[in-house]
RNA sequence: GCCGGGAUGGUGGAACUGGUAGACACACGGGACUUAAAAUCCCGAGGACUUAACUGUCCGUGCGGGUUCGACUCCCGCUCCCGGUACCA
């Protein structure tokens, strides 16, 4: 038999095989341990690309190992199906988006199925299907009853490409995160969730996942942006007013030399009344903001208002400045300077001749305030009351006081937003409000949800669609009765990605959002896999939306936990010739001609290959055939098990071959040992395959001359194929079948090493002088110390390293190493 | 500035809690098979010096120190690269 492999004659074979059997579904009625295994679903583009292959190989890879340890796994894919791309291609193709979208699904639907990706295609969901969104439009109402979902008027992000507002989140280095045209601010009355509410806790639950990676939680802490610190208030000189400010240094309040509010403060634009100097400095600060300027080495430039603020405590007056660096929407849009122990401040102080007041020491050393500002803690002086105090209890002192006189207070600031949740776009869900005129902005009642999206519209590129869409746009007021205008506005499509972990658990539950049962079961996902790319948009959400489910009933903490995602595993990009691939780029690689070419098992095979998962991954041709190549390796030691089959010699029954099988069984469970510790430690696939590959090398080379022989030949070749199957199922099947498995090599149960077979009669020890290598010596197994020595001093280019030496030392690592410490006689 | 990660052969990358640095693969070189090629198989390979010798020595995991019998691994001090974030008060 000299057959080849080939992959595109097993791999449809084994796909529908595996489709017959059911054995990707998720059970809900099982003894098995549950594992959810959930990748990042995909926007149906109507292309995969490689990013979305190497996902997607990760997932299953995890998937189909637990399934082989004996979990019962929930591995389900879906679509994110709403969003702009769809509107493009429909003014660009003349088809509704919904067709689009809906033809995109099963293009790629039919590309995952060719990769063999063991998903639970029962659960599939669509998040553009009115039986998904309607939940998103019900869990919004209860938010809109508890307070948490309100309209308001403020300034924001809109991007003109887009036509439509953002969210901070998607405003990055301030281009729009889709399409990358610069955001401009613009006022407008749009729908916000009070994420604020849950900046704490969701600060805090970092701590509640180990299982992240630590830049990923960092990103997030960075983004939450706590500090605390106290709210002070200044008098202002002739006047009842107060001036507000937040600080995070109440110790050095003493130190307060003038006061700096934003181009945008109340007091800056009374201040510019009748200061034209003043009206045109401010002009020139907002325009500036808008430009977006490199802040970083933006001159820092003020005027004086000619207000006086009075110190809350000293009671002196001191000059309330404008200044460009101070920002109206952080905090209260006014700082106190003390330019003594703050660098901004102090290069501020200098350059318009304010003064300086030093009112912290350091603990050592003496420190030049003439040169820079002293920015660490210290001790107080110069403070009256508070001198001698330590920077930390002077923070305290100093609020105390401040609150004890209703001059200030204790108070954390965040840098999170309120998430803006509004569109101004046609493809998403709508948002289940009636704007009426008397009753105001009134919830679209439960019995009256979904509110569906029509599908059948075009949109021209201007505003959306909907806007035109009398049927949709005019309605009744629910409270009154009376003619209304619906909520033209749909979604963010980042409420859809927000849940869709939690709908999958009971994908079809008509009574609510989500079975709390499911929930118990399945929640939260165990492992998650995807972009790192999301690390403060949807992983934030998600965890914002899984906390507003679980308030509003939807499943209690024991059921559906806290957080949703207790491990996450981001992994890298998918690169060529350096640079991420992508098609204005031109450095695509097509994973359909991949597939076409080489086999789903090759693709799949050097996906995981090429790289640590959390690494960026080197695209090499070369690499993707050498994958191939493994592959055909390994077919040809089958068909070897084959062909000498008949020899049935036992007549070289002799030690050689006694001791080749040993080695041989040693080989096979080393690498047993191997490829599961690489699954159970970081899912490090590119060893475990490295691993497999190694166990193939031996096996090459092993020659099998007894029955022994064989049989041990059989038995790697078993476990090289059953461990195979997480990452090339279809050729592990082929295999196992050849072989005699009974059981389709992916729901075999995963291989146990045999310790036995790990021991050794005889070890090889290496044998350092003074800690560096010298040679090699083979002894017994449970040889000591003496044996050992006497081993080494029995090898000549050993023994010449010893030679007019004296011992001082002898460490003796069992199993891997003599070391010898020696000193001239 | 702050937070996180990284730096190992020509390349991607291995090395468990400190114990043979360079597994595995790619690329490369040599050989076998072949009329030839492809495919396949075998062999070689960190660097420098040295030897008649595949003999022997030294150097070597970004740089400089340290701890240790022994350091890619731990500690101290740096450099560079990548990602995130910021006139954040």
């Amino acid at each position: 038999m000299s057959e080849r492999y080939s992959a595109q004659e097993i791999e449809a074979r084994w796909q529908q095989k595996w489709d017959e059997a059911g054995i990707d579904a998720a059970s809900e009625d099982d003894a098995r341990p549950p594992y959810y295994c959930l990748v990042m679903f995909p926007y149906p583009s109507g292309n995969l690309h490689m990013g979305h292959v190497r996902n997607y190989c990760l997932g299953d890879a995890v998937a189909r190992y637990k399934r082989m340890q004996g979990f019962n796994v929930l591995h389900p894919i879906g679509w994110d199906a709403f969003g702009l791309p769809a509107e493009n291609a429909a003014i660009k193709h003349h088809r509704p988006p919904a067709e689009w979208t809906y033809a995109n699904i099963d293009q790629m639907r039919g590309q995952l199925k060719q990769l063999g990706l063991s998903y639970d295609w029962n659960r599939e969901i669509a998040t553009c299907h009115p039986d998904y969104y309607r939940w998103e439009q019900w869990l919004f109402t209860r938010l809109m009853e508890k307070g948490l979902a309100y309209q308001s008027n403020a300034e924001v992000n809109w991007c003109g490409s887009c036509h439509t507002v953002l969210a901070n989140e998607q405003v990055v280095d301030g281009v729009c995160w889709r399409c990358d045209t610069p955001v401009i601010r613009k006022n407008l009355k749009q729908w916000f969730i009070r994420i604020t509410n849950y900046a704490e806790e969701l600060l805090n639950d970092l701590d509640q996942l180990p299982g992240w990676p630590e830049k990923v939680i960092g990103m997030q802490r960075n983004w939450i942006g706590k500090s605390s610190g106290a709210e002070v208030s200044f008098g202002l000189e002739d006047s009842d007013e107060t001036l507000n400010i937040f600080t995070t240094r109440p110790d050095t309040l003493m130190g307060v030399t003038y006061m700096a509010v934003a181009a945008g403060h109340a007091l800056a634009i009374k201040a510019a009344e009748h200061n034209p100097e003043l009206t045109a400095f401010l002009d020139e600060c907002s325009r500036i903001s808008t430009k977006e300027a490199d802040v970083e080495t933006m001159e820092k430039r003020g005027m004086p208002t000619g207000f006086y603020a009075i110190h809350p405590i000293s009671g002196e007056k001191v000059p309330v400045w404008v200044a460009n660096f101070v920002l109206m929407g952080y905090g209260t849009g006014a700082v106190m300077s003390v330019p003594a122990h703050d660098q901004r401040d102090f290069e501020f102080a200098r350059k318009y001749d304010l003064s300086i007041k030093q009112v912290i020491k350091p603990a050592e050393d003496d420190w030049d305030i003439e040169t820079a500002a002293f920015t660490d803690v210290g001790i107080l002086i110069n403070s009256g009351r508070f001198d001698g105090l330590t920077s930390d209890d002077a923070k305290q002192a100093i609020t105390t006081w401040l609150s004890g006189h209703n001059r200030g207070n204790e108070r954390v600031q965040y840098r999170l937003r309120d998430w803006l949740v509004s569109r101004q776009r046609y493809w998403g869900a709508p948002i289940p409000v009636i704007h009426c005129e008397d009753c105001g902005a009134v919830s679209v009642p439960d019995d009256q949800l979904p509110v569906e999206l029509p599908t059948h519209l075009q949109p021209t590129g201007g505003a959306s669609p909907l806007c035109e869409c009398d049927a949709f746009k005019h309605v009744y007021c629910p409270q009154c009765g009376k003619p209304a205008l619906r909520e033209l506005d749909t979604f963010d499509t980042f409420m859809e990605s927000s849940w869709y972990m939690n709908r999958y658990v009971s994908p079809r539950h008509t009574e609510a959002m989500v079975d709390a049962e499911a929930m118990r079961r399945w929640a939260p996902v165990d492992q998650y896999i995807g972009g790192v790319e999301h690390a403060v948009l949807h992983l934030l959400y998600a965890r914002f939306y899984h906390k507003l489910m679980r308030d509003a009933g939807l499943f209690t903490a024991e059921q559906g936990g806290d957080e949703p995602f207790k491990n996450l595993l981001t992994q890298g990009m998918v690169l060529k010739d350096g640079a991420k691939m992508s098609k204005s780029k031109g450095n695509t690689v097509d994973p359909n001609a991949i597939i076409e070419h080489f086999g789903a098992d090759t693709a799949r095979l050097f996906t995981l290959f090429a790289a640590p998962p959390d690494r960026d991954l080197e695209w090499n041709d070369a690499g993707v055939e050498g994958a191939h190549r493994f592959l055909s390796r390994v077919w040809r030691l089958l068909q070897r098990a084959d062909t000498d089959g008949d020899a049935d010699s036992n007549t070289s029954s002799d030690q050689t071959d006694a001791a080749a099988v040993k080695a041989i069984r040693r080989s096979i469970h080393t690498t047993i040992k191997k490829v599961t510790h690489a699954f159970e430690h970081g899912f490090a696939f590119n060893v475990a395959i490295a691993a497999l590959m190694e166990l193939a090398n031996s096996l090459q080379a092993f020659e099998p001359a007894s029955v022994a022989g064989k049989t041990a030949y059989q038995e790697g070749l078993q476990a090289l194929s059953t461990m195979l199957a997480p990452f090339a199922p279809h050729f592990a099947c082929e295999i196992g079948a050849r072989l005699g498995m009974e059981k389709m090599a992916v729901v075999s149960n995963w291989p146990q090493v045999d310790e036995a077979a790990l021991e050794q009669d005889e070890i090889t020890l290496v044998v350092q002088i003074q800690g560096k290598k010298r040679g090699e010596i083979t002894i017994a197994k449970n040889a000591g110390q003496n044996e050992a020595m006497m081993a080494a001093q029995a090898d000549a280019s050993i023994n010449k390293w010893l030679d007019g030496m004296q011992t001082v030392k002898v460490i003796l690592v069992p199993g891997r190493l003599l070391n010898i410490v020696v000193k001239p006689v």
